[in-house]
DNA sequence: TGATGGGTTGATCGATCAATCAAGTCGTGC
DNA sequence: GCACGACTTGATTGATCGATCAACCCATCA
């Protein structure tokens, strides 16, 4: 059996995805994970604290979690890239388009968050280009050597958050597919041999 | 003397803006217009009324408010692309990196709308588009003649979303430049002579 | 047997929320 | 002068929020 304290955080990491963070009520937390009030507030001292937990898990589970499944008999570094965009998508389409990246969605939610909330979706962001980026530079030998992986993986990130703010807001998957295939497009003349840098 | 109504819309727009819908309190409206209870909910049903105003507001101003002004003495049909990438840029330093699109951050904190507002959502990010593949029409005869002119103004939305929501994030404006960087590099891409095709 | 302490129970708290409403103000038409 | 509707005033409501706390349970070990 799951002590209380994971229960609460797989609760709330599926609620805070669900509806966000403020539209989490405690008493949701506490319905959906039957856990009583006095046991959530011995395992955390505040309803923000939950909100760390979770960044921090998220944080830790990119690789576990969210890369190795994707990357499940994909090899080629590029491909990888394509493939971690389409589990986005399949996450997209299984909840009918109402599902996205739940650290883009608590980013733009939280506006003024305190210090170590915005440091853990930065901390969030950054380890998901880190692995984008290591994809570009076991490929860098297709590309030109001005290139810059890391400002290519940022953009990666920005097309997918994009695109998935874009599909979350139609409930349809086209715009998300516009945007990776716009992607593709763009990779592919940048990986063209005898051509691949101009800036 | 503006009217109630207007006062609340002006604040509304802020307040929605800086720290979001749910975050700002009816109260919150109330004191930085100046306007009682009572005569808010003469003029607006509910909160989410104020909202939708709000909405409808943003969407009837992309060319008069937003547009116009970012264009202003700049014709060349791309370039206005870029300058209106450059008022959201503007926008996101006047402000350190906290104020960004403002639809954007509802569209990703309202995670279940009711149909009028994403709706509206979705009209704003429609004008926006439509807007920008307009110039990409006008410049048509640089690109490839297969260049689909609304997906790719559906990805330049795209990487102006997910650039804010990284600029915001890190409170750094270099994640936005580094995707407008390589965006331009895209499009340059696309526009040299006798390649603009692949796909 | 009894003491200790991590963990649980669930009623309850004050604060804050969106929304209401009776009473009042004021300009306009008759 | 008076009736009327549009709009304002601001106290108040019930619901919901995050958080608290005394009492309790029970495994462990002396």
């Amino acid at each position: 059996m799951h002590s209380a304290k994971q229960r609460i955080m797989m609760t709330a990491m599926r609620l805070f995805a669900e509806r966000g963070y403020q539209s989490t009520a405690v008493a949701d937390l506490l319905r959906e994970s039957s856990v009583h009030s006095g046991s959530l507030y011995h395992a955390f001292p505040t309803k923000q604290d939950v909100l760390i937990a979770v960044l921090e898990a998220y944080r830790d589970g990119i690789a576990p979690m969210l890369l190795e499944p994707a990357w499940k008999g994909v090899h080629d570094p590029i491909e990888r890239i394509f493939a971690l965009l389409g589990a986005y998508r399949r996450l997209l389409v299984e909840t009918g388009c109402t599902y996205g990246c739940p650290i883009g969605s608590l980013a733009l939610e939280l506006h003024e968050p305190d210090p170590p909330i915005r440091a853990l979706l930065a901390a969030n962001f950054d380890g998901w280009i880190d692995h984008v980026r290591d994809c570009l530079e076991q490929a860098r030998h297709r590309f030109g050597e001005d290139v810059d992986t890391h400002r290519l993986a940022t953009f990666i990130l920005t097309v997918m958050e994009g695109g998935v703010m874009q599909a979350r807001t139609h409930r349809r998957i086209e715009p998300f597919d516009d945007c990776v295939e716009v992607l593709r497009d763009y990779v592919s003349r940048l990986t063209v041999k005898g051509e691949g840098n101009r800036r």
